[in-house]
DNA sequence: GTTGCTATGCTTAGCTT
DNA sequence: AAAGCTAAGCATAGCAA
């Protein structure tokens, strides 16, 4: 009842670069949550589409997008909280399941976004280059060719990750095919490790969360 | 100072696809900009690279990237507030400059995201053919081939996007080489309109929005 | 390293212009 | 129809556990 204020509530702060690491990861978790949420809602209420995509200054690459993650979310929660009681072989099974439907999914996933971020990157370097000089001050002509070759490549690559996942798929005709729901999420260590290749963001952390 | 509000204030909403044309309009507009504003302080306070793709039920695709379209914006913001004097001629000159780089700009990022739009829409087919049986439900390899076919075929399309840009690159080493500063950011009516080709999201507005 | 709390700043639904 | 207003709902900075 007293005036003795437990917290300060929230404070303003300056919009730059929060300096004490702990804060900033802290703060990082807390928007990054925020954002996927509006994005949740700015979907549901607006019929709208939306691909979020954020890197922690780590370099772990996180991701919403409209609707099949969303609704997975949901059906994770679901799962978990209504049918806690299965048989634990069922379980079992469902679990490597999903984390190999989940690990495809991400492998999938992180392709299509590091091909993006090839794209944000040729923006970039090109800033880079002149200093304080923007990439769309620079001659056109002088920027084109070896960012543009460099993003082909990645095409490329991925065009080749794609093709062996075709593959893998058209080989493995013998996997379970029972429709199953729910389970955990989280899947490590992917090893596909190597810092120069096009796809590989942070060989250290190549995971993606699941929102939620 | 009487008790009469001019307002109700906000009002609590629900979760759920607004149906009114017109509010839902406004929510996009205004929730979208929280988004982008959203994005860009977990950018600024975090250090993380963020990237946010919206496309609107009409189809037009709006995106916020850290830090590139972000930087730009601003450096078209001041240009235009800060040397409104100059010689008509080399305003022209820039005007045209922009609008070329703007368009380029604009078509190789929506090259870009329609690969991520494709990703998603393989995601969203696989969910759709089961009625409410999302993608990770079905069996690993009903799910695998036809739309991942598909998304190798959008993968060649970009390819061949990219090697034309390069080719055109190549080509037109004649255009003028003075680094040029700001101007006008709106590009409109591309001309690229196939409705069945992998990259044309909505042919009538196939644009890009600079944020801010 | 997380989670929960609380007071406060920020966002935004419904209006108005 | 685009921009501005107001009040209420929400997100979150700083702590605490």
């Amino acid at each position: 009842m007293e005036g003795i204020k437990k917290t300060r509530g929230r404070q303003k702060i300056e919009m730059k670069l929060i300096k004490n690491e702990e804060d900033r990861s802290i703060t990082f978790s807390k928007r990054k949550s925020g954002i996927f949420k509006k994005a949740s809602e700015i979907s549901t209420l607006c019929g709208a589409q939306v691909g979020v995509v954020i890197f922690s200054s780590s370099g772990k690459p996180l991701s919403y997008a409209n609707p099949s993650i969303d609704s997975l979310a949901n059906r994770f929660l679901n799962q978990l909280e209504e049918d806690d009681e299965t048989h634990p072989l069922v379980e079992i099974h469902r679990q490597m399941r999903l984390e190999k439907l989940n690990k495809e999914y991400n492998q999938l996933k992180t392709d299509l976004e590091a091909v993006k971020e090839k794209g944000k990157e040729l923006k970039r370097l090109a800033k880079e280059r002149g200093e304080e000089k923007g990439w769309w001050e620079a001659p056109i002509d002088e920027l084109g060719v070896e960012e543009v070759e460099e993003l082909m490549e990645s095409i490329e690559d991925f065009h080749l990750v794609l093709t062996n996942h075709l593959a893998e798929r058209a080989c493995s005709n013998k996997n379970g095919n029972k429709p199953l729901h729910g389970g955990a999420a989280g899947t490590s260590g992917q090893g596909n490790n190597n810092s120069n290749s096009p796809f590989v963001i942070d060989a250290k952390e190549n995971d993606f969360d699941l929102f939620f």
